[in-house]
DNA sequence: CGGTCACTTCACGGTTCGCTGAAGTCGGTC
DNA sequence: GACCGACTTCAGCGAACCGTGAAGTGACCG
């Protein structure tokens, strides 16, 4: 699977015929064939057969069609970002949890590059059991989760501002200001952001010591989403309790008691350890305990459409 | 930058140090330091450096280490999906666009797969532009977006529901209800989901003929944090009309009239041609334009715990 | 200042890669 | 059945790759 084998593939698949992918590639059609067959060969499948009317390609051919596209991609975007770092073109790689990069990093990292010149952010969404290998790889150079004694003792970490997460329904939800019995949890719809997918996360801990049989629990795009579908009344959701004050105040949300099971934490970042931070990633470490940056963690959620980039998104359902 | 020069340069970031990394792969010192320098030499970069107390990277080895780790894994993974597709797992591959993939994917995806047993779904948001290209290069089965006259010409397509994107607002702004003159648009904030990045999409279409400046565009994580963030009065927010109905009966969200720029379209389905759709993309073809799926894209829209998996998401701020 | 340690560079051999031209195979068509 | 076009296979050649041991460099230490 080199790289030239994969750049012969994708031609033959967009041109649908081997000869005039040996043209677009400026080689015979003998080289052509030849690296396909290599690619037969080390992936044991044919990949694709020829018909009157074009190409008719397996399923393993299909798969193969996307990910080359993507692998050439990956490695030209290599290139391109090593020769840009030389340039000078600076970027912080964070690693946020999925709580955290819903509601509280594009106001952080928002206000964080209007201060800091000339920085790119590249901020990718990771499970805290991952931020270990993460610093330590080098692939990362923050990470921003909750607070976790293992990663505490492993890692240098900084606390820098506590949230609550609260169980909540509308207000004329049966369950409205009322005590949950854990006995109950399962007669009810569990309405959940990409966050409880994250195995070991506090939810997660939460539905499980519950008792909360997985087809009682449902995932949304998004912890807002869910919050959204709480509000017709079809079931319990979590929210981040300084979002919700305002709609509890006035009575169209309400809290649930579940005795025993406060959920609240602490926004850690982590790095490998204090020396061997690069110069952004300390910087945004020392930032986030300001006032301002706490402020903007809890409030602010939004950044200006100019410095926002589309996101690669893929989820997967088995 | 072959793949056992990136292993060999995972190896030294992961020990710190090239002896140990070659005893990890089982090869002699120079062996490591061979292919430390072609990479060197071709990314015209040192990398980085010995010190005292373990290596220090160059900024560019530093994101050498990220994609590194990637393209490994992403070559593994083919080499595992085109295994798994020869011993008979399906897969349907689905490029969504970003407002379809928010609201409508989730329920939609999780209906069809509860029928079809024993199929995987691979979910990733691009946007309209990128139909074409990814359809012709066989790298997504189907594509599902707006109605775009450019691309019912040149693909198969099967348009199957009619959606309205309405702007609203809080009751108590001042616009709730009215009627917004075009030469005040500038002088709201327009809260926006990741949809409106999409250039040539809907939404950025009508900020750009309102003249909306970039100053006054915010972009929130998700479609339904804007909307959330307009219900505290912070601007004007698009929703889709059937989802806000209750709220706008119950005068929680207002409606803002704006002249000549009605927000409507319909989810299409796009195919490269009839006769080459795997059969997959042609039963969920077929499927969308059945009543109940017809529903689910309306209504539902989230997936049960045990079906979604994690997604990956990165997003740049420049 | 010599020794040690870790990495780098070098010369060299075996293997694989990438390509070519020539010959062979396979379908479809007349 | 002969022909044609498109793909595949083959032998062979030069270049690059991957590895080795030996020699060289540079920082640190006693």
């Amino acid at each position: 699977m080199t790289p030239t084998q994969l750049r012969a593939y994708v031609a033959v698949v967009k041109h649908g015929a081997s000869k005039s992918a040996a043209v677009e590639l400026g080689v015979s059609e003998a080289a052509i064939s030849n690296h396909i067959g290599a690619l037969r060969r080390e992936l044991d499948d044919t990949l694709f057969r020829r018909t009157v009317d074009g190409l008719v390609f397996t399923p393993g051919g299909l798969r193969l069609a996307t990910r080359s596209v993507e692998l050439l991609g990956l490695q030209e975007q290599t290139r391109a970002e090593v020769h840009a770092a030389a340039d000078g073109q600076r970027l912080l790689r964070l690693a946020v949890s999925s709580l955290f990069a819903e509601y509280s990093a594009p106001g952080l990292i928002q206000l964080f590059t209007t201060r800091a010149n000339d920085l790119r952010v590249e901020l990718a969404v990771h499970g805290a059991g991952e931020f270990t290998d993460l610093l330590a790889g080098r692939r990362t150079d923050l990470a921003i989760g909750p607070a976790v004694g293992e990663l505490q003792r492993e890692l240098h970490s900084v606390p820098f501002v506590r949230y609550q997460l609260v169980p909540v329904v509308a207000a004329r939800y049966r369950l409205a200001g009322r005590r949950l019995h854990p006995a109950d949890a399962a007669a009810h719809m569990w309405l959940l952001g990409p966050a409880a997918v994250e195995t070991g996360g506090v939810v997660h801990r939460l539905l499980g010591s519950l008792g909360v049989p997985e087809r009682r629990q449902l995932v949304f795009q998004s912890g807002e989403a869910a919050l959204a579908e709480a509000r017709t009344g079809s079931g319990i959701a979590f929210a981040l309790a300084h979002r919700v004050t305002g709609e509890l105040r006035e009575q169209k949300l309400a809290t649930v008691d579940i005795p025993g099971h406060g959920v609240h934490g602490t926004w850690t970042a982590y790095g490998v350890d204090r020396q061997a931070l690069t110069p952004a990633a300390a910087e945004l470490l020392r930032f986030v305990s300001t006032p301002r940056a706490m402020q903007a963690t809890l409030s602010g959620s939004a950044a200006h459409i100019s410095r926002f980039r589309p996101s690669v998104h893929v989820t997967l359902w088995s």
